[in-house]
DNA sequence: CGACATGTTGATCATTGTCAAGTCAAGTGG
DNA sequence: CCACTTGACTTGACAATGATCAACATGTCG
């Protein structure tokens, strides 16, 4: 399925931004008339590789992403998730080589924005650029704060952390409320991405589920206990950055 | 100590810069005549904290320093190292509040830049903006790279990695070379930044000198068998985006 | 010389991983 | 519509990596 670039596409984008940073009308009119090719990716499936050199940058518009690496003997971590309005890859922009991979976690609507188009809008709106850099660099504080997670917490506290997390992301561009939230992850992914066992996963899961801190089932989860799931896993938004929060 | 702007304390920067992108003549003569202001500090200080707002960035022109965060408990973890010509804290350009602190190793001399300054350099010049973003970014590459590690890889694999990265860093600004580098890094350090105990830490470089791998000794080390670190870390230096070394 | 941080060693504990088997739900093809 | 496949989840038994605690050695620097 392919599709020229429109407004609607865009709006995603903007919603997300406009969670981290505050944009001009013309920024926006700007940001609205980007090119994009748009495509449906199944579960599982690679948007570009580990080495490749990318001439483009995605947006995702609807399902989830995540980057990871893949190491000897099929172990594999997964370094960030990706919800709609992120552009994941967007360092790429100027590091011309990749290195990790990333793929979709769910079937997904992708928008593929040229570098050029990029390049050409950063140069013209130094607006615009810091507001992508402040983006790049908020990706880098999630990173820190998962470090802290695998380097420092428990196996619990590093899961409850990720459940406060992708709420907030979710929230904040209007894709989650009442602590409710889509969660179309695997205990596998889960695992790669938290540094654990899918096993380990599972029994803890299991606990919190016994704790009455969650509900999940069926890719919703509920988060029963907000203030106790905090408290639990240390968790401070501060890392986040969100200005504020979509309606 | 203070003292205002030379030549001479941006040099690092240049040559950092030069390190992962080039330098038209007129961005390098730009930047050398930022404004700034040095201070020398003792070890263990903390230049900013968790919670700041500063208004200038630091670069470091001599010593060592990491970025951390404190947990309950007095739990800690490190989220990188950095050294001469490394301006650790440019995320605060765009990210307002700051959300880990950054601290000395050792006692290093650091030079202050406005926000202001910085702020105008790279709207009047897209392309030195684009290299500190791509600076951001090398950055983020490395924090990916560390989550690898704490994710998936054992306690020697980490730190065998740790010793190549931070060799092949210190030799793109003319700090290391034939193997050999400075490493004023205590074990306890060491392990906060890995995620280890000190006397696991301990241990494993007892077992990777054991193995004739690496000297660790009086604040030098000394990579003896270059390939068999790179082997057994899996280490692969496209994340450091390295573009030339210093001479 | 003495204090204090750093490094070293041993003993024991525990969180988490691995392996293996089995359940369950959803989808697919005959 | 049912047998079959597949992927995700669950459970148990056991192993291992690395943590913790405690003591002691070794610097190093004022």
């Amino acid at each position: 399925m392919l599709s020229t670039s429109n407004d609607h596409s865009m709006t995603m984008l903007i919603r997300k931004l406009e969670s981290i940073a505050t944009l001009s009308d013309e920024e926006r009119q700007t940001i609205l008339r980007l090119p994009v090719r748009t495509r449906v990716l199944n579960v599982g499936q690679d948007i570009v590789r580990d080495g490749d050199k990318p001439s483009q940058s995605c947006l995702i518009l609807d399902g989830w992403a995540c980057r990871y690496k893949m190491l000897d003997g099929g172990r594999r971590q997964i370094m960030s998730f990706h919800i709609p309005g992120d552009i994941p890859d967007l360092q790429s922009l100027h590091l011309h080589t990749m290195d990790h991979s990333l793929a979709t976690l769910t079937k997904s609507t992708i928008a593929f924005i040229p570098h050029e188009s990029l390049r050409e809008l950063t140069t013209r709106f130094p607006g615009i650029a810091s507001v992508l850099w402040r983006d790049t660099l908020v990706d880098g504080g999630i990173f820190r704060e998962w470090m802290v997670g695998m380097g420092r917490k428990s196996a619990f506290g590093r899961i409850a952390h990720l459940f406060c997390e992708m709420y907030l992301k979710l929230e904040a561009v209007g894709l989650a409320g009442e602590h409710r939230c889509p969660w179309p992850i695997t205990q596998i992914d889960f695992g790669d991405a938290l540094g654990l066992s899918n096993v380990h996963v599972n029994r803890t899961l299991q606990e919190m589920r016994g704790q009455g801190l969650i509900t999940l089932r069926g890719c919703t989860l509920v988060i029963q206990a907000w203030d106790e799931l905090i408290r639990a896993s240390e968790f401070d938004p501060t890392y986040l950055h969100l200005e504020k929060r979509a309606t």
